[in-house]
DNA sequence: GTGTAATGTAAAGAATACTTTACATTATGT
DNA sequence: ACATAATGTAAAGTATTCTTTACATTACAC
C-alpha cells in the first residue's frame, strides 16, 4: 500500500513552480518537498492539505492511495 | 491551522460503526482512532486515506483543513 | 572559464505519529 | 448484583515524519 503523488507535474503546470517556492507556500523545507515528491515518506495530513492548497486543488488531485502488490 | 474531522459522525452514519471496527478497517489500533477523533494528533496521509476508504468517501469528507486564529 | 539557480543525496537530530498496556467510566442485558 | 461491550485517559516505547546541515550535480547566462 503506497501513496503516490503528482507534485512534480503540478509544479510544472503552475508556472514551473520550483521546489523552494512550493516549500515556502506549504511552510516546510525544500528537503521535505524533495523527500515527499520522491516518495521517501508519506506526508502528514496537515502537510498534504497545505501542499494541495498551494496548488489550489483537492488532496486527491495531488496524492493517490494505491494498493500495492499482487493483490 | 488545524485539521478537523467528522469521524464520529461518519461512524454513526455507517451502521453505528464502533471505534474498534473502524480501527480494524483502517489497520490501526483503537487508541489511534480515539486520538485522531479527538484531534490529539494529525494522522499521516496514508492513514487518512485508509480511514476515508473505510467510510467509502473522499478524504475531504472526513477531514477539513481550517485556518485557525484571528487571521 | 565563473557565477547563480535548481535539483539531488545523505545523515543526524528533533518532533510527531502510532503502538502497547493498563485502568476507568458508562451503558446494556440478565 | 455480575458480565460484556463501548468509550475514554494516561504513559512509556517505537516508528515515522520533518528539520538542519553539508555536499554534489546539472543547467543556464555571461
Amino acid at each position: 500500500m503506497e501513496v503516490k503523488n503528482n507534485i512534480r507535474r503540478l509544479r510544472f503546470e503552475k508556472n514551473q513552480m520550483t521546489q523552494q517556492q512550493l516549500a515556502d507556500a506549504a511552510g516546510v523545507t525544500r528537503q521535505t518537498i524533495i523527500a515527499i515528491e520522491a516518495g521517501k515518506y508519506s506526508p502528514s495530513l496537515t502537510l498534504a492539505f497545505k501542499v494541495a492548497e498551494a496548488f489550489g486543488v483537492p488532496i486527491e488531485n495531488v496524492f493517490q492511495y494505491e494498493q500495492q502488490g499482487g493483490e
